[in-house]
DNA sequence: TCTTTGCACTTGCAAATTGCAAGCAAAATT
DNA sequence: AATTTTGCTTGCAATTTGCAAGTGCAAAGA
């Protein structure tokens, strides 16, 4: 475990010393929005993450209190991954990204539907997905 | 001039094509919330960008309509560097980060204020914030 | 029981990116 | 005219990434 060398006490610098890069906010938009829990799972998104770099990032957020590693209940050969409070609490951060992208990029039709909800009401969708992100902390 | 390669049509992952370094939000930081408008302002920021990253980061954001590069108009030698809508528009998911940073992070003294505001009465300050910014835009 | 498959990594190595120091040309200052 | 400022570029070493292959363990199948 390396210790963590923050660059200033600049909240969003010390912010992006944890999830600043091409990888880590999308392990965490799969865990946030599209029910992923396993390696094999986060490897199976299209970006196509090399299986170093995931591991690397598991654990850099793991040692970054933004998921946490538990048993599968299913399986032993598993390990399930999931969000912590304080990775929930990104929840704003990913959905203002959704949309700004939503007014510069082309939105693909099976993610059309969870950004309109954003958009229609952000409060409320926020809260929604909040909620139902907390619920799976008490399992 | 590269073309631009996507990794997938995900939104997220589009943007983060766009700004998912350790540098990019930064230079949009110093935009947005500390007045810096010049190569020379950035460079003096705490983190110490080196000077090939940040030439490069600023051709990347102007290639991508986040900033846009005018003659500055107090000296021929200076060039000015200031945010497009599409950057402005950025200040939601700035200020999200923020928002969240302060719950985890200690938060500098001359920072604070700003933060505080935010946290008051977020819409309020997002609203005024735009207000100013776009008006940079008429001059 | 033995073999195969699935899962979660780790390792080795080449390629790309970063960080640091130095250099450079045009403009501004002295 | 000489020096300093500004906005870069260049060279090179160090770090990080990406790809392919390999490893160890658990569960499933023959």
């Amino acid at each position: 475990m390396e210790t963590v060398k923050k660059r200033s006490e600049c909240p969003i610098s010390c912010s992006l010393d944890v999830f600043g890069d091409k990888w880590s906010l999308l392990i965490i938009r799969d865990l946030m929005f599209w029910g992923k829990s396993t390696y094999g799972d986060f490897l199976k998104s299209e970006e196509g993450i090399a299986t170093n770099i995931l591991a690397s990032r598991l654990q850099t957020l793991e040692e970054n209190k933004i998921i946490e590693k538990l048993e599968h209940p299913g399986s032993k050969a598993k390990n399930l991954y999931r969000l912590t409070e304080k990775g929930i609490d990104l929840l704003p951060v990913l959905t203002e990204i959704y949309l700004w992208a939503e007014k510069f990029f082309s939105i693909p039709a099976d993610i059309k539907a969870t950004i309109d909800e954003a958009k229609k009401d952000k409060e409320a969708f926020m809260q929604t997905t909040m909620k139902d992100l907390k619920k799976q902390l008490e399992e």
